[in-house]
DNA sequence: TGTATTTTTCTTGTCGACAAGTAAAATACA
DNA sequence: TGTATTTTACTTGTCGACAAGAAAAATACA
């Protein structure tokens, strides 16, 4: 192995190119530092990554298919909208997948699993403590989604991911003008499932699921609901 | 608008290429006309579609994105296979959105669904009495679907389509081999879900969307044990 | 003859250039 | 001055060619 290479960092890995564009893209568009609805241009996305346009668009492609971004034929791509009229649509996707996903996890969870969903409790509980909003709805998210993982259903944790997504980019989106309190009384109930999930009680698991998810559904819809009501006072 | 044209079947609109090879290739992997497994040549499709591999490539990164084809870096490309083992994920994730949709098509439906579902329910009817068992599929599929989009949750639709699609592919591999008849009842029991769906009859819907769900799950299941069983013997 | 190494072949990944299509700007016309 | 038409500018879609990587084939060596 003769080191020549001069240029170490212009130089990829053939092939690496397109999963840098795509997962930058994917966390600007989820973090809304590309906000709804703006413009994405392949030739500048092509001289910011100093690569060619065809991995540029081969990245651009995969987004569209999760819905991430929009593309009108021949004219322009842009960050796809976010639905405020159907949310409803998405709480009860929510509410049913954080269900089934703990129940599935208390029937089907390996001991492996349990350290795993304990770490993002712990991770959480540290967040709720910190006052970190954002952290919150990471290590939240995070938390879920380990225990989608241990029920081992990849069409359930395909879709609950994707739920998932999208509700970080909601809260983000209000997130960013409140400092916002999740109670601690989430943390208890994130305590409970796991109990519930070690003792492989699946309408227990079922039930705390449904609970938590709907708290969490309320808390944010307040959220939605105060901030509209302060949009209309100002 | 001087028409100058002379070759219109070359000339295709700017665009139309990647969704022809798309919708064609997703049709193929779905009949099984390709096999999981069968090896795609991005070179050899060029060929065959009398265009450049960019737009072939575009549709292939489409297909990978929806898992019907997997893609080893810098190698090849082939139809993905059907997991077997772990088709009870598939089962449950199937009964849960035959509930689910059904459910809401009876809390959201409009009177223009109507219509549409019971145009799909005779197409099926017309389809066990003719014995075609690859129409059987095809019509079984299209009433569900039109029922979920009837429910106007597009998570759910998404989820749900995916899930047809799967069930397509598994089914046709084994209606390759036999000639089977779903029974009567099934018809029976889309026009009970019809019914409970005009009504606005919630629990009834959900029931019906369990139960019919299971009866099918179960008579593939059995149709699976038959088939192994002679394989065994053969 | 059997194994390690080199060479070849084949497929995918990337590139730069060009063509088509659309929106905005500029011009013509009333 | 206001509207219709042409021109321009810019973005996306497609192409052909080349480079990188990996498997298969061929060769060298024991």
């Amino acid at each position: 192995m003769t080191d020549t290479d001069s240029s170490p960092t212009l130089e990829r890995k053939r092939g690496s190119g397109v999963k840098m564009v795509y997962d930058l893209l994917r966390d600007e568009i989820l973090d809304l530092e590309l906000a709804p609805g703006s413009p994405i241009d392949e030739v500048q996305l092509a001289e910011r990554f100093k690569m060619s346009r065809t991995p540029i668009r081969e990245a651009l492609v995969r987004l569209a298919g999760e819905g991430l971004i929009d593309t009108l034929p021949n004219r322009s791509t842009m960050v796809s909208s976010i639905d405020f009229l159907n949310m409803h649509t998405f709480f009860d996707a929510l509410v049913l997948m954080y269900r089934v996903t703990t129940r599935l996890a208390a029937q089907n969870h390996r001991p492996e699993d349990l350290p795993i969903i304990r770490g993002f409790h712990e991770d959480y509980a540290a967040a709720i403590k910190s006052g970190d909003a954002l952290a919150m709805i990471a290590t939240n998210a995070a938390f879920h989604a380990a225990i989608a993982e241990a029920g081992r259903n990849p069409y359930f944790t395909g879709l609950f991911r994707r739920l998932l997504d999208e509700g970080r980019r909601m809260l983000r989106l209000y997130y960013q003008s409140y400092e916002e309190q999740f109670p601690q009384r989430f943390v208890d109930e994130h305590a409970e499932i796991i109990a519930a999930i070690t003792a492989r009680d699946l309408e227990a698991a079922d039930r705390l699921g449904k609970a938590h998810a709907e708290q969490i559904v309320q808390q944010v819809q307040k959220l939605f609901a105060r901030k509209n009501q302060l949009d209309i006072a100002l």
